[in-house]
RNA sequence: GCCCCCGUAGCUCAGAGGAUAGAGCAGAGGUUUCCUAAACCUUUGGCCGCAGGUUCAACUCCUGCCGGGGGUACCA
């Protein structure tokens, strides 16, 4: 959607520049670079709020005409003020010339009605955008290993590709989300093992996912001592492949235990995906692509297994099947591939894994550009350059990474369990009537955990921290959430009779300028959310919009009392009640983006 | 050994060529006859790991070193 507030700031930047060229008397083309589409990109959201709405650093172009930026910016700054002061309808414009940067401030009721107003027709559509129309995007997050408890670990992947999902179906994109579940493999030729060596029926079905995790822990334990133990479950799992009876029974009773137990954890977590469709989908999958990698001449046997060697490019050869014949994690992962681009037509695959399986995507993506350079395939229908991997960091737990396999892992229930409880008793000690506090503790707790997952930058590694996760002071997700709660009761004590005229220039102060300029960005968030896809861009973006409401919430008088949204000034809390409305369908969005609920009450 | 990532306030983290390095937590002090104090205000706290280099401009880019983590073929 076309900004026309920042489309004028350009246009007239851009005739600024045409005067200023004429002026100089230069006759060089390439000087001409400034055109308003370009400059409608060019101008920047200055960090510093101080310096005005669009800053356009000039240092490039004065090293261009060999000039000096602060006097060129002097100069341009003046025409851009002449060409606002011949023309009645630019009157809400002021350029700066601060330094080397040209700043544009766009007066504030101007903005407030811009913004306020398309809030308000658009209600939840606000920040949307055609930009995916028509493209879809494959989504492949979440993704645990069967037959193993749901770790704090595994939030990550959840979090962040649940949030990514909502991101990009905002911005029009058909998305596709995919759970590929880890349910074949090596791992489960052991848990068949361990299984049948120490197993127990009953203690299975009293709980199978702990029952099961026991036996795996206990498996590695002893597998170090005994190395047959690895070569027997490598054995099974070959079983397993070859269609064995018996052991394909015991890995479908392991699946549908973990399964209806995943599907606990993601209704809590409220994540949906369009595709459970694990590693074992796979299975028939894969002849094709060793087929076809085989054709290309791609492929070669190396100490008996088949691999596809990648050294000049750096890289450890692509495994595709062991030396007995069995596949591996890589031959599935570029089954799917192919598999997926042939059934969504995807314009960018997006795999959300930790930064430990780098080297592997990097390989599974690198055997697909080159059996697509070897096939010929057009760069315009190539996949090979759709494929992301959207890597992040551990979740370390006293400095350690925590394993599954060595046993130092914290349940992903435990935390939600702990953080519900804490809510509970927050709720019961500040607003006890509340109805449904169960339900709304259990948004808070949740949005707790969720949210501490998200504020990081997704490629750092995180330390899991108690003391973090159950905080609800602060930059949390209950902070937002109480934020959005507070809006929502504003709304609630103000019952607004009848629709009337909105005087924006009564929005005048510092505080409430502020919330407005957010507003206003909001768009712009979630695109760069999209862009880097890094939901961290959301949370900070509602950090800064819930601190600045707050600021207006509670901004004192000259005589230091708090001077209130609800008023008996009409006019003026009809204005304010206007910009908490806006504020509210902003947090509310922003909250959903990030998968949190927004509760209206707290 | 080789390759990759990370070192910013006591702690957890933003800033990723640009304007005076910012938040939250923790510490100190304050604000409520209640539009939800899960909030707000004030305040203490920095050799941006170290050393060079590139640039008009470096926390940000390059090189080296130190410290932490990860990957390195039949696990996923």
């Amino acid at each position: 959607m076309k900004d026309t507030l920042r489309q004028t700031a350009a246009d007239i930047t851009a005739e600024a520049f045409g005067l200023l060229m004429a002026d100089l008397k230069t006759d060089r083309p390439e000087l001409y670079i400034f055109h308003p589409e370009q400059l409608y990109d060019k101008l920047e959201i200055p960090k510093d709020p101080k310096m005005g709405n669009y800053a356009l650093p000039l240092f490039d172009l004065a090293k261009i005409l060999k000039q000096n930026p602060i006097a060129l910016n002097k100069q341009l700054a003046e025409r851009q003020n002449l060409i606002i002061g011949a023309h009645d309808n630019y009157a809400h414009l002021k350029f700066e010339a601060v330094g080397g940067f040209n700043n544009t401030r766009i007066r504030i009721e101007t903005l407030a009605q811009f913004t306020l107003r398309q809030i308000g027709n658009n209600a939840r559509e606000y920040g949307s955008s055609d930009l995916g129309k028509g493209k879809s995007i494959v989504i492949d997050f979440s993704s645990p290993n069967i037959a193993k408890p749901f770790g704090v670990g595994h939030l990550r992947s959840t979090a962040i590709g649940n949030s990514l999902y909502r991101i990009h179906k905002k911005l029009g994109y058909t998305v596709i989300g995919i759970n590929h579940l880890g349910d074949w493999g090596t791992q489960f030729g052991k848990m068949i093992v361990a299984y049948r060596k120490w197993g127990d029926e009953r203690l299975l079905m009293a709980d199978p996912v702990r029952n099961l995790y026991d036996l795996y822990v206990r498996f590695h334990k002893e597998e170090k001592e005994n190395q047959t133990l690895t070569d027997e479950g490598r054995e099974a799992f070959k079983a397993l492949e070859d269609g064995d009876d018996a052991a394909v029974a015991l890995w479908q009773k392991f699946k549908d235990y973990s399964l209806a137990y995943f599907q606990k954890v993601y209704d809590r977590l409220g994540v949906h995906f369009d595709y459970n469709t694990g590693e074992s989908f796979y299975n028939d999958k894969m002849n094709a692509v060793i087929d076809r990698l085989q054709k290309a001449g791609l492929t070669e046997i190396s100490e008996g297994a088949l691999i596809v060697p990648l050294a000049e490019f750096g890289l450890p050869a692509c495994l595709l099947r062991r030396a007995d014949g069995a596949t591996l994690y890589a031959t599935r992962d570029l089954a799917g591939i192919l598999y997926r681009a042939e059934s969504y037509h995807f314009e960018k695959a997006l795999y959300v894994v930790n930064t430990g399986q780098r080297d592997h995507f990097k390989q599974v993506f690198k055997v697909i550009e080159l059996l697509e350079k070897a096939e010929m395939v057009p760069l315009e229908k190539a996949i090979a350059p759709r494929l992301v991997h959207v890597e992040f960091g551990w979740i370390k737990f006293a400095d350690a990474v925590m394993s599954t396999r060595v046993g130092n892992i914290i349940f992903l229930e435990e935390v939600l369990d702990k953080a519900v409880s804490l809510a509970k008793a927050k709720i019961l000690e500040k607003n006890p009537d509340l109805k449904e506090i169960d339900k709304i503790a259990d948004q808070i707790g949740i949005g707790a955990v969720i949210f501490a997952d998200l504020s990081t930058r997704k490629e750092k590694d995180v330390n899991f921290d108690w003391d973090k996760v159950l905080n609800f002071e602060g930059e949390t997700g209950p902070y937002l959430q109480y934020t959005h709660a507070r809006l929502s009761s504003l709304l609630r004590h103000y019952a607004k009779e009848k629709p009337t005229e909105i005087n924006y220039t009564l929005l005048a102060h510092a505080e409430e300028e502020r919330v407005i300029e957010l507003l206003y960005k909001f768009p712009l968030v979630v695109e760069e959310g999209a862009d880097s896809c890094e939901p961290y861009i959301i949370v900070s973006y509602l950090l800064e919009l819930a601190s600045a409401f707050n600021k207006v919430y509670q901004r004192k008088d000259n005589q230091g009392r708090i001077d209130k949204i609800i008023s008996d000034n009409f006019e003026l809390t009809e204005a304010r009640m206007a910009l908490v409305r806006a504020v509210r369908t902003v947090m509310n969005e922003g909250l959903y983006l990030l998968g949190l609920e927004a509760p209206n009450e707290m």
